[in-house]
DNA sequence: CGTCAGGTCTCTA
DNA sequence: TAGAGACCTGAC
């Protein structure tokens, strides 16, 4: 990987197993929008952010070198070996394929707070409808950012703002039967913040019993926001997609999702969450099951 | 019009 | 512990 910054951009040569499709719609972040040029751009923390690849260059517009190294790297888990981490996942001829299909899948490292949100709202919801929602809280709650490419952005809501909102507003942002709860779990999650931001360091299950406490959040949200927040990768969320795959190519056809959920954890170990993904894109993108 | 979507909650047995 | 229904919303 080769670092070069000029005019506000970020240009990375050589860098492997990284494909922007593949990353933005694997399932993982709902503020990321892809362009008429094929580049996305996104909102990570109060920052806006334009990807574009160009083979195995990439190009990060919008962002210094202060910004690549204080967050963007980070944020796109770029010291994680992923050639590594495939090798390891690849134990059958599935997962060959799976891994080969979405190879440049990358597992962003997203704010507890804002994922905690995003994955209530996602419950019982389609993606479209999910983003739509999260846009309209930022608009309605968030701090304007800027404008780039003629659209105006904000960041995600503070938990302070979205506490102190009216159910009916944020129901106003469709957000529907769950806008109790996410005033709900603002209010608690202002007492208890330095709880949630200490469950990176914990146990998966630590982590799991905790957020499941919380109204709006079960089993598979939960897990959702361990793996995509959390840095807990010994998690296997079971979504449709991932029942149908794991239904079609796995195991029986009526294995309950907690039972899916115990085979993959076994099979995959530490390295569940990775393989989720990949399972994930491989089952939406190609529509295995349905 | 009914059905259903990247589920969760509540109630019942 | 397991199964059945309800649930905002909007697209088909």
């Amino acid at each position: 990987m080769k670092i070069t910054e000029k005019e506000n951009k970020i240009v990375i040569d050589d860098v492997k197993d990284f494909e922007i499709t593949h990353i933005f719609d694997c399932g993982q972040c709902f503020r990321w929008n892809r362009e008429e040029d094929g580049s996305y751009t996104g909102v990570v923390g109060k920052n806006v952010i334009n990807v574009k690849q160009e083979g195995s260059r990439v190009i990060f517009d919008n962002v210094s070198m202060k910004d690549y190294e204080m967050y963007v790297k980070n944020y796109f888990d770029m010291d994680t070996d992923y050639g590594l981490i495939k090798t390891m996942i690849n134990t059958d001829e599935i997962m060959d394929k799976a891994i080969c299909f979405g190879s440049g899948i990358r597992i962003l490292n997203q704010d507890e707070w804002e994922t905690m949100i995003s994955f209530m709202i996602s419950a019982n919801n389609r993606i479209p409808m999910i983003k739509k929602v999260i846009e309209n809280l930022s608009k309605m709650f968030g701090e304007y950012i800027q404008e780039y490419r003629g659209r105006d952005y904000y960041a995600f809501p503070s938990a302070e703002k979205l506490a102190g909102a009216g159910v009916d507003k944020i129901m106003e942002c469709r957000a529907g039967f769950r806008s109790p709860r996410i005033k709900e779990a603002a209010a608690r999650f202002l007492k208890e913040k330095d709880t949630v931001y200490s469950l990176k360091g914990k146990s998966y299950q630590e982590g799991l019993d905790y957020l499941k406490s919380y109204c709006g959040i079960g089993d598979k949200v939960a897990n959702c926001i361990l793996l995509f927040s959390m840095k807990q990768f010994d998690t296997f969320p079971v979504d449709v997609w991932v029942r149908r795959v794991m239904q079609t190519l796995y195991v029986d056809k009526d294995t309950s999702d907690k039972d899916i959920r115990s085979f993959a954890e076994s099979k995959f170990g530490k390295l569940s969450g990775y393989a989720q993904q990949y399972l994930f894109y491989y089952a939406r993108e190609l529509n295995i099951g349905k």
